[in-house]
DNA sequence: TTTCTCTATTGATCTATGTCAAAGCGGCCG
DNA sequence: CGGCCGCTTTGACATAGATCAATAGAGAAA
């Protein structure tokens, strides 16, 4: 259920030392000792496709990296009418809000594998290592530009620049560092897309449909998109 | 044209000390110490109506406080088309990005007045003034939920309802801690909240005309808004 | 393999909001 | 005081994308 205890006297024997993300995560920026200081707050856990993390209004209080798998981050209105904030892929922090509750909900797209460490503990742990508050502002701030241009993409793009930017983006994150991406894995559904770009499922639809039409992309099996012509689709994309 | 530099010998002399916004801005969570340590790196300067703070690329080497007066923060698409991610008003902090480039262009709605930091400066006092790196991260978590909530405005929320929790937000913001506010001051065009909003000027005009016709708010001379019934706006804002 | 179910695609309309156009209105300068 | 000039409001019409409805795939269970 979840990742066993270290011993605690086998320094080698950090669980979080071999981590698929250790490289990648917040926990890049820690040293050795550090990185062991955190370990012992941590505890991993698996979660199936559709169970959530948390509620939009759970107290918030535990932060959480993403080991494995996919989320989306989503808010609703009374009605059902849903918005999804963001997508969240192996490697990503989830809980950036050192406030009282989550703004959001946090579900499985696919089978999931989470780091959870409790907020407070980790709050008191900042002063003393600066490198990971810095960090986590710098996280922050990435997140906050990222949100203004998905801003601009909700209230000033087209049905076609909206998808367009959004195959993009995806791209250039699971490209990381290295070099871009042109096979694209969608762990989410088109209704899933159009509650991300403010569309209707159909309208993601036939948008995909004019895209692949106009040899700009191919739809592969297992939900992957190939990006054929990455200039065509950055000029639909409008910006950049 | 700008502060007086203080003598450095008189204590009481800390300009900051005095500063109208004190108390609400970031400087509120620093003793007078700190204060006196971060008033010499600030300059303060003012504004004409149009003019910009810095544009969108510009290099991010300045924070700012905005002493008094109000800001619109925008990113442009190529062709022309705005969105507007943000209105800050006298209090507010502007800078959030220790990237490299400012994300958006800042520009004056009215004749304002800023207090100026060299970024690196600051980045390096954060290490020392752990309450400060504290106050930053919660208000860089504080400016994400409000994107969030933004996101699912832009993504999902009708012409009407965008414009209810446009007046809405506003007024809690004005009042601060304080009570609710009822008189709101809308130091922005028609033009402007379009493009907060993701709507035309005239979705806008005819919008506050219907709110009128309902006696849910009532034009005040000099852009005053008079929230009539809160209840009934807080109904077509459609959340909350 | 067959069937079942869920998701995606495609088609036919409808409508909220955009676009184009023309008055009002108000502040400011001479 | 009068006359611009920019902003706002109102009106008439157009359209991107929503809604409603049906079909077609694609994966899972049997």
């Amino acid at each position: 259920m979840t990742l066993p205890r270290p011993a605690a006297k086998a320094p080698g024997s950090n669980p979080c030392a071999a981590c698929a993300v250790r490289d990648r995560a917040i926990c890049a920026v820690l040293d050795e000792a550090e990185l062991e200081q955190l370990s012992r707050l941590a505890r991993a856990s698996d979660l199936d496709v559709g169970r959530t993390v948390f509620f939009e209004g759970d107290d918030a209080d535990s932060l959480y990296v993403l080991i494995a798998g996919a989320l989306k981050l989503y808010k609703l209105l009374p009605d059902g009418r849903r918005q999804i904030t963001g997508f969240l892929f192996a490697g990503d922090f989830l809980g950036l809000a050192f406030n009282e509750e989550y703004q959001f909900t946090a579900e499985a797209l696919m089978p999931s594998r989470l780091c959870r460490l409790p907020r407070t503990k980790v709050e008191g742990l900042l002063p003393e290592m600066p490198k990971l508050a810095s960090r986590l502002l710098n996280l922050a701030f990435t997140e906050l530009a990222s949100a203004q241009t998905q801003m601009l993409l909700l209230g000033r793009k087209t049905a076609q620049e909206r998808l367009a930017s959004f195959l993009l983006h995806l791209a250039d994150r699971l490209a990381g560092q290295g070099d871009p991406v042109s096979l694209i894995h969608l762990p989410m559904s088109r209704a899933d897309i159009g509650d991300y770009l403010g569309l209707t499922v159909e309208t993601v639809s036939r948008g995909v449909t004019k895209l692949k039409s106009a040899g700009l992309i191919a739809l592969r099996d297992g939900n992957y998109v190939q990006i054929q012509d990455r200039p065509g689709l950055e000029a639909v994309a409008g910006d950049l």
